[in-house]
DNA sequence: ATTCAATGAGACATTCATGTCTCATATGGG
DNA sequence: CCCATATGAGACATGAATGTCTCATTGAAT
């Protein structure tokens, strides 16, 4: 037995990506352990949103990580990133969700660390000339995660193809709706 | 007294908006009224999300009738939109949040409509040459409700100044981040 | 002034998720 | 083979929100 701490926070953030109010017991039910065992790992709910947090987190952190923002054209830059977060697209849905109930008290400091990295990048990518100046780059961050968790739920209830995730994510974000002249 | 049951809604959107966790002691007080009273005009707390539910399609449906989105561009009739759709953006925030987790269940046939509405707005666009016609209908239906929501959470935690909501909102979904060579 | 309907406050029962605990069982190492 | 450890199942208590009810009070109409 003795069971991956890692494997349970996977199913766990699968279940709740998907039911953002699934209880513990259905946690430790989609886990395939009991309920008991559930609480010997995490003491509660807060300590498993925690972990979920803290994970969701890294795995933000990794893909920040394998886009190299810094390389090449920020445009390539951003394919990169969406690309690297597509898997995490789901987890860091609920969490954003999850986040905007806490409304005022103390956030994980990890949020900080990730928005300040997007955000700088917007902003490199403001001073190379490649990205507009009057959209800020809080609010093209903002936007950013906001299209994510729009493009993980869409997917989720069937209403743009999963292949078309990065694109559609992409494009978007890039270059708007607007068809452009030279096209 | 005889209170105004549209009153109550209007503040209890207003906090629900803010806090969706709120209890209905805490609706009740925000509306200063007594629970037994909110009891007494709506069933319960489904009752009570139902009658917001209501009410936030029926501020989206007039605001796609102002904006009257077969009049001129489609560019024009999109910052319109969003123009009209700004005063209810806190609730429609709620509502598609709260819509997530329904999961399959039967949804508020109200969003059909507007779906189709918005849907079939991108659609046209697409077909006067107006609009890409790599992204679908869909997937900008879904990008404008998620952008919708993402700005008002950003004015509402401080990330983005409340006079920008309209700007930023339609800057991105027209044009994106990229700076097109002609600017 | 009287009457009547609506309200506010609070008591009360109910439900549900949570957290804790016990105990029998199974697994894996020595 | 035996033992230590982890697990599963379930019982149990707790807390919170909900929904229902009563009753005194208020406000408005007559």
């Amino acid at each position: 037995m003795t069971l991956d701490r890692e494997q349970v926070l996977r199913s766990a953030a699968a279940l709740l990506t998907r039911k953002s109010t699934a209880t513990m017991d259905e946690v430790a039910r989609a886990a395939g352990i009991g309920r008991a065992t559930l609480h010997r790992h995490f003491a509660g709910r807060d300590a498993l949103v925690r972990a979920l947090e803290n994970l969701g987190i890294q795995e933000f952190e990794a893909a920040l990580d394998a886009a190299e923002l810094d390389k090449g054209t920020s445009e390539e830059a951003l394919r990169r990133l969406i690309a690297a977060v597509e898997p995490s697209a789901g987890l860091l849905s609920f969490l954003v969700t999850e986040n905007q109930l806490f409304e005022g008290e103390e956030v994980n400091e990890g949020w900080s660390r990730t928005d300040a990295r997007v955000s700088a990048f917007f902003r490199r990518g403001q001073e190379r000339g490649e990205f507009r100046i009057d959209l800020t780059p809080a609010w093209l961050t903002e936007a950013l995660y906001g299209l994510v968790s729009t493009g993980a739920w869409a997917v989720q209830v069937g209403r743009v193809a999963g292949q078309d995730f990065q694109y559609m994510i992409v494009e978007l974000l890039l270059g708007g709706a607007r068809r452009s002249v030279e096209q």
